[in-house]
Order: C-alpha cells, then structure tokens, then sequence
DNA sequence: TCTGGGGTCCTAGGACCC
DNA sequence: TCTGGGGTCCTAGGACCC
C-alpha cells in the first residue's frame, strides 16, 4: 500500500491532499484536541491552518509514514521527528491510529483475499500472492490481474498500492518499488540483469545497513558486483547460510513458497518513556508503567486466544543499548500477575544503574489457548479436578 | 534534539539427556 | 593423560522487516 498510514488519514482529512503530511509521535493525541476544537464540524471542514505541524513540535519519536509530498523535503519513515521538523517544518504531524490502519489492512486484504486467494500476510500494509493457480493470472504477465486488485482496492477503500509482479517473492518485492505510487511492474527471470543488477545491494529485502556497510567495505555496491562474487568467497566472509543465500539473491533465486497461515511466535508490549527514567528515582512511575504493559500484554494474549511459557522483558538505556531478560515458567499462562511476577524476576539480573528510555515485556513459548484447554482435559489434571480449583485456570 | 512499536529468524553457548 | 555423538531446550544478543 503506498504511504499507508498517511493514505488513510487522507480519507478522512482530504484537505490535506498534496501537503506535506507525516505521521508519528503519538503520545499527545493531537488528533483529539483538533477534534474536540473543531467539534461542531466533520472533520473533511477543520481548516488546514488549524493542524498541528513539526514545528511546533518538541517530543521524542520518529516517522513512521511520510506523504509523497513531505518526501520531497527529504523527510521520510524512521526519521526522528526533530530531524524531519528541520527539513521540513511546516509538514502537518498527526498521530498514530492504528485501530483505523488495521479497518484498512482488513479491507484491502480481504479484496487481495478474494481475487487471488493464496496470500501471504506480510503486516499491516504488505501483502505476497500467488498467481500461479489464479484463472487469468497469467494474462500479460501478471498485469491483468495486478490491475484488476489495483482497481479493486481503490473502489473499496480509496487507496492506492504497487503491485511488482514476478516469478519469486524476491522479485516481487523488487518489482513493487519500480513504479511507486499507484504503479504495476511486472519482471521476468531474463531481466534480472537489466533490471536487478544495477541496484544497490540494500534493495534486497534482508540486507539491511550492517550488511550494506560490511559488503561496501568489500568494494560491493550493486546486485551485480555481488552477482559476479564466488559463492565460496561469499560463504567465506559472511558464514555458510547468509554467504549462500547473498550468492542466490544477487541472481535473482528464491524458491520460498508463498505462506498462508501462520501461528505467532511471542506477542509483546514495549513504550519509550517521554524522558528517561531512573530506576530508584522514578521508582513509582516506573513500577506504574510496568504493571500497565504487563496488563495489556495480558489482555492481548486472552484476545488473541494464546497463552505462553517463556516471559521476558526488554530494556534500552539512555546510551540506546537494550538488554533482556526471559525466564521459562512451567505452565503456559496468559494472567497478568503471573506475567508482572515472572517478569520482575526478570528485571532483577539487569543493572539498572543507567537511566532508562524504554521499558518492555514480551510473552513467548506461544501455544494456543484452545490447545493448552484440550491438554489439560487430556490429562489426569483436569479429569480429576483438584478441591482448590485447578480449572479456574481455564 | 537523535533514534517507535511490533514482530521473525539466526547464532552460539551451556545444561541436560540418551 | 584423555575425555563421543546426537538431540532438545533455554537464554542473550543482534540483524532485519513492516
């Protein structure tokens, strides 16, 4: 989907169409005061000049969408907010809703969904399927059918997206950036030297910025410079797996398969603190935010339907360096006193000298709820129910 | 004035078991 | 003086992705 999360705040604040519009921050509800302001009036009236903007903005956080036209400031996703109101002061900054972008997600994937039906979830506003068994799918090289859930999507929700269409996910995800926004590209296995090899190696999807670093060192720059690299040099400098696998990208190979169903493997809650917080100093408050994500970690997992074993936490001090901490319980739980319990265990082996900016706590060792129940009827535990009520646990 | 939140996968060492 | 070969599970850190 292309600038996702700003795409869809446009449909409901369509007079910020072609403005500079990044979204991000999120721990002033911004939004709320605009509304509670403009409360006698929809939202499409609130006068442009009555948005917040970067420039009157001090907290800490980053982008996470930027529109095309913020873009052109060089603004862009994972820019500190501070940075991107020097370079573009005047872009109006809304905060995130993320329950809105998951109505979205639902709604373009469900259309995905029903055109071709073999779709891989790739998060919030990224999808991969397969056109192989799709009738018609093969009609102009994908295009008829990247059309046709172009056009699809836009009648249902009035976004845009890109569509790359190829003979592996690899490609695919290449494709899909050539003709952004509102672009199809289609790429077939003999254009991966024409079209593949003069890009920078960072476009691979799975090399990111250590990788890009350590392989300019090594004077590669493009997918061809590492195309032209022997697999065994490749094996040699960076291990047996990833060697193999850089050796295999650079050409264009993947015969991953495209993954419909998938359980998850741990769920967790994170926040970054509005400054950074003292472990004896800011005891309470600390000891109050704890408790919270403990509580919504919780509540997550008895949504989701899930309970897990292993409880973590996760820290970053104020130098940005994080450490955690998990302890493996011996039953699958989804309570929150047993999480804040497990997890305050955990949270006595890290040093907490340092002040920290970021507190989190993760549940891993996932099973599904259904399952854990079923286990327990199976076993003598629920068919002999003990006096004090073991299946209260239920 | 730096750098969100939610994930997955990989590596590597140690415990423990057969 | 020498001390196997597998396997699984647990833990910590880190790269990477959306």
């Amino acid at each position: 989907m292309d600038a996702f999360y700003a795409s869809v705040e446009l449909l409901r604040y369509p007079q910020l169409k072609g403005l500079p519009v990044v979204i991000g921050g999120g721990r002033r509800r911004l939004d709320e005061a605009l509304r509670d302001a403009h409360a006698d009036r929809p939202l499409a009236e609130i006068p442009v000049a009555a948005f917040p903007v970067l420039r009157d903005y001090a907290g800490r956080g980053v982008i996470t969408t930027a529109t095309y036209a913020a873009r052109q400031f060089g603004v862009g996703s994972a820019m500190g907010l501070m940075k991107a109101a020097k370079l573009c002061p005047q872009a109006i900054l809304l905060p995130v809703d993320f329950d809105e972008y998951r109505k979205y997600s639902r709604l373009f994937k469900a259309t995905v969904t029903e055109l071709a039906p073999q779709m891989e979830d790739r998060g919030v506003d990224e999808v991969y399927a397969d056109f192989t068994h799709v009738p018609g799918g093969q009609r102009e090289g994908g295009r008829v059918l990247a059309r046709l859930i172009q056009k699809s999507i836009f009648e249902r929700t009035g976004l845009t997206c890109s569509v790359g269409v190829a003979p592996n996910k690899l490609l695919a995800k290449m494709a899909s950036e050539f003709n952004k926004p509102n672009g199809i590209s289609v790429v077939f296995e003999a254009d991966v030297q024409t079209k593949i090899w003069p890009l920078p190696c960072r476009k691979i999807n799975g090399i990111g910025p250590k990788a890009e670093i350590k392989l300019a060192k090594l004077h590669i720059h493009t997918i061809g410079d590492l195309a032209a690299q022997p697999r065994e040099w490749l094996v040699d400098n960076f291990g047996k797996a990833y060697g193999a696998w850089l050796h295999d990208a650079s050409r264009g190979r993947d015969n991953r398969a495209v993954v419909t169903e998938s359980e998850p493997v741990s769920i967790s809650r994170e926040t970054t603190f509005d400054r950074d917080l003292h472990a004896v100093r800011d005891k309470a408050q600390l000891g109050q935010i704890f408790t919270e994500l403990c509580t919504k970690l919780a509540g997550d997992l008895q949504r989701k339907g899930y309970v897990g074993k292993t409880i973590g936490i996760k820290l970053r001090y104020d130098n940005f360096k994080s450490v955690t901490r998990d302890q493996t319980i011996e039953t699958h739980t989804h309570d929150a006193t047993t999480i804040r319990h497990t997890a305050g265990l955990c949270l006595k082996r890290v040093n907490l000298a340092p002040r920290l900016r970021l507190l989190g706590v993760r549940v891993g060792g996932l099973m599904k709820m259904s399952d854990f129940v079923q286990q327990a009827v199976d076993s003598k535990l629920a068919t002999t129910p003990a006096a004090d009520g073991n299946l209260s646990l239920f």
